[in-house]
RNA sequence: UCCCCAGUAGCUCAGUUGGCAGAGCAAUUGGCUGUUAACCAAUGGGUCCGCGGUUCAAGUCCGUGCUGGGGAGCCA
């Protein structure tokens, strides 16, 4: 008989008679004649009750095991007279796979989520984690499948790169060169490294992706980007995930479009299919969720320009550490209000002062502003950070010059615009971010597995 | 990188004016009960983050380092 996994049985609404399910023990009762065990398999939140007599062959062994122990058990799902639960098993056979020790560190009550980084091997078996992975997992397959029902094509960019100058922050080098032979040379030799050349973890796939938004049509790419910033903060991790979509025959308000459609989408999916873990969240990490929900899917997004958002901030009467002024980017405080106290939802920032975007976004008629847009949702800051693109060789070339960018290392990003150039617009989505937003949980480390940040790279 | 806060039992934390190291949970042992983070009792468990200093005496005060957390910058 194969193994019935415990989300299955939970939902069945008549008993299969007999059963044999797998998994860990989170809690053990004893009574003089029987015990009471709760079973999680992963397969669900919810653990599922087995119940064990005294005339079990190994009963000397079942009364000793421990929380995390691996058993497989044989038995008959029966309604369960006790309240609290519908099903639970009559047992007829336990096999103790593996007694977990005595030493096992998660408890049947609550840990820090700060304890509980420092055994992130551990945590995927405690309720909150399996729930926040439980929901990354069905997160990236949404994203997949919006993209699928958009036509868009899914574009595996590289993650080791040549390029140096994307201007989205410090790149983490990599290389094959022998650390001794380097250190005796005092330089190091890129022409002996692997590639014969600088290469570099990738911070973002736009580049790649805008050469095939130009082919394909609509693509997307989904995979781990790497910043070496020295981030210390709730928000930052040096590997992370992001979501790039890139739009051919697109301009900025399309670009916009998509991304509250996008957001939309990717929350509804959450509340539909994982109910159970949501709902967790919402009574355990952040109770006002379904407030933030019914905002997301049912107003309009705010969209105002980087010059609307300036006299806003002038006008308030709110009190800022730093002073708002034209020309200089938002900072944090500046955000949260636009988001948190003004708009109360989601708001687009648009058309930002070229001095502080990087080279590709498409300059404006005014020549002073380009078509950026940022994102901004309560609580997270910045969600998303897009623009509509500069197809236009001579003015891109331009902007290059006045940014002292190597031109021939971007060689084949400028033949784009010399062969059929057409508009086009993106942007980036912090995968991390979003899950924070939905899951209400504060810290970044706490939606990725294995986290890595500054000084941090356990596991 | 900068600013602020914290570090005491496996976990969560208390520790008064500088004067004997504590509780709950967990673990172990026993009891009890169709139990629900079960309950009751007993037992074991400490480099009070490290180093240095002040003092008759430091978990407590001072300096310094490390680690963690919150915030800022950078960004997704």
């Amino acid at each position: 008989m194969k193994r019935t996994k415990i989300n299955i049985l939970l939902a069945l609404e008549k008993t299969p008679g007999e059963i044999i399910i797998k998994g860990w023990v989170r809690t053990r009762r004893n009574s003089k004649e029987f015990c009471f065990m709760e079973i999680n398999d992963g397969s669900c939140l919810k653990n599922i009750q087995i119940i064990a007599n005294k005339d079990l062959e190994n009963y000397s062994d079942i009364e000793t095991i421990t929380t995390g122990t691996s058993i497989a058990v044989e038995g008959r799902l029966v309604e369960s007279p006790g309240k609290g639960q519908k099903w639970e098993i009559q047992v007829s056979k336990i096999e103790i796979i593996n007694m977990a020790q005595d030493s096992y560190p998660l408890q049947k009550k609550r840990h820090s989520d700060e304890f509980l980084r420092t055994i992130a091997h551990l945590r995927p078996r405690t309720n909150k984690y399996g729930a926040v992975f439980r929901l990354r997992s069905e997160m990236a397959f949404a994203i997949h499948k919006f993209y699928k029902e958009k036509g868009f094509r899914y574009l595996t960019a590289p993650l080791i790169t040549g390029s140096d100058a994307e201007g989205a922050g410090e790149m983490f080098r990599v290389t094959g060169l022998d650390p001794e032979k380097v250190k005796k040379q005092g330089k190091m030799d890129f022409k002996e490294d692997f590639f014969g050349q600088e290469s570099n973890l990738t911070v973002s796939g736009q580049l790649s992706g805008e050469m095939f938004a130009l082919a394909l049509g609509d693509v997307y790419t989904f995979g781990p980007t790497f910043r070496a910033e020295n981030s210390n903060t709730s928000r930052h991790a040096a590997e992370f995930w992001m979501l790039e979509p890139e739009m051919a025959f697109c301009d900025l308000k399309e670009n916009m479009d998509h991304g509250e459609e996008l957001v939309k989408y990717l929350t509804q999916h959450a509340i539909n299919e994982c109910h159970e873990d949501m709902n967790l969240f919402t009574s355990f990490v952040d109770k006002s969720l379904p407030k933030l929900f019914d905002i997301l899917l049912n107003t309009e997004f705010g969209r105002i320009s980087y010059t609307q958002a300036i006299e806003i901030l002038l006008k308030s009467k709110q009190k800022f550490e730093f002073p708002v002024e034209y020309g200089t980017d938002l900072q944090s405080e500046h955000e949260r209000f636009l988001a948190e106290i003004y708009f109360k939802k989601p708001v687009f920032l648009t058309d930002y002062p070229k001095e502080i975007k990087p080279f590709y976004m498409r300059m404006n008629d005014d020549e002073k502003t380009v078509a950026a847009v940022d994102l901004l949702v309560p609580r997270i800051g910045e969600l998303i950070g897009g623009s509509q693109r500069e197809e236009r060789l001579s003015v891109l070339e331009k902007r290059m010059e006045e940014m002292n960018l190597p031109m021939e290392d971007y060689w084949w990003y400028l033949d784009s615009r010399k062969f059929g150039s057409a508009p086009h617009s993106g942007f980036g989505l912090g995968f991390e971010r979003f899950l924070m937003m939905i899951t209400g949980i504060n810290n970044i480390r706490d939606v990725i597995p294995f986290p890595r940040t500054p000084g941090s790279i356990d596991f």
